[in-house]
DNA sequence: AAAAAGCTCCTACAGTTGTAGGATATAGAA
DNA sequence: TTCTATATCCTACAACTGTAGGAGCTTTTT
């Protein structure tokens, strides 16, 4: 599985919020986002089909489209590409660094605590 | 700044460790992780100093080559595309994920838990 | 100075990505 | 059943990415 480029993630980003749509249906659920026409989506979704990451419902028709991956194994993969790529697999650093600069939430913060502990053995 | 390529990060990689490389040095350099060709090198830096990644000392011979961005820069840029991308802004999911996954020494634990402390404010 | 080694220039070429148009088939509406 | 909105198929095309080869120029070595 190669790296998912920006408009895969918009793509599989509409597929596991609602799977199944219509290309219609896509179509518009992308439109904010990418202005695509229809056969814009269409030519992702096929791509995306040879490439193993969009299954599609040939049964009935209109078809169906769906994510042939979850999203945490998406997000898995894409960890692990940026955490070596970006930062040479320095985990702490990375996480260091979002901290820093990102807002979480109080309860998040607790959770993570919870997490560092957790990993105390 | 378009996002760099993978192939791109290995050759910022290389000017950031030792900046101001020749063409040859930094061939040599690349060589066991690209096994490039010279001239496959060359291109990168060229290609690379018109979209401003690199910044090629013409004075004297042979020339030297160097990052035209830092790599702290160029990690926040990273960071923000794969928070957005792959997260769609969830700072507290995308670190708890990698806290789970990766480990961490425990010094480092610590210092995330003194800048969890930090942000109570 | 002649040869060897290294550097730069220009060119190429296939694969991927972003974006869509035109033609045709088909299903739903009138 | 005829029109209309969708859907699918096939084709295109420019930009970008990965990877170099060959020619000619410069520096270093013998």
């Amino acid at each position: 599985m190669t790296k998912l480029s920006q408009r895969e993630w918009l793509v599989l980003g509409v597929l596991w919020d609602r799977p199944g749509p219509t290309l219609g249906e896509l179509t518009q659920a992308l439109w904010e986002q990418t202005g695509w026409s229809r056969n814009t989506a269409l030519t992702y979704l096929t791509r995306m089909e040879a490439k193993g990451l969009v299954s599609i419902d040939k049964e009935g028709s209109p078809r169906r489209y769906r994510a042939a991956l979850s999203r945490e194994d998406c997000q898995a993969q894409a960890r692990d590409d940026f955490l070596r790529e970006v930062y040479r697999g320095a985990a702490g650093d990375l996480v260091a660094a979002f901290l820093r600069e990102k807002p979480i939430s109080a309860q998040e913060r607790d959770e993570l605590r919870r997490l560092l502990d957790e990993m105390e053995v």
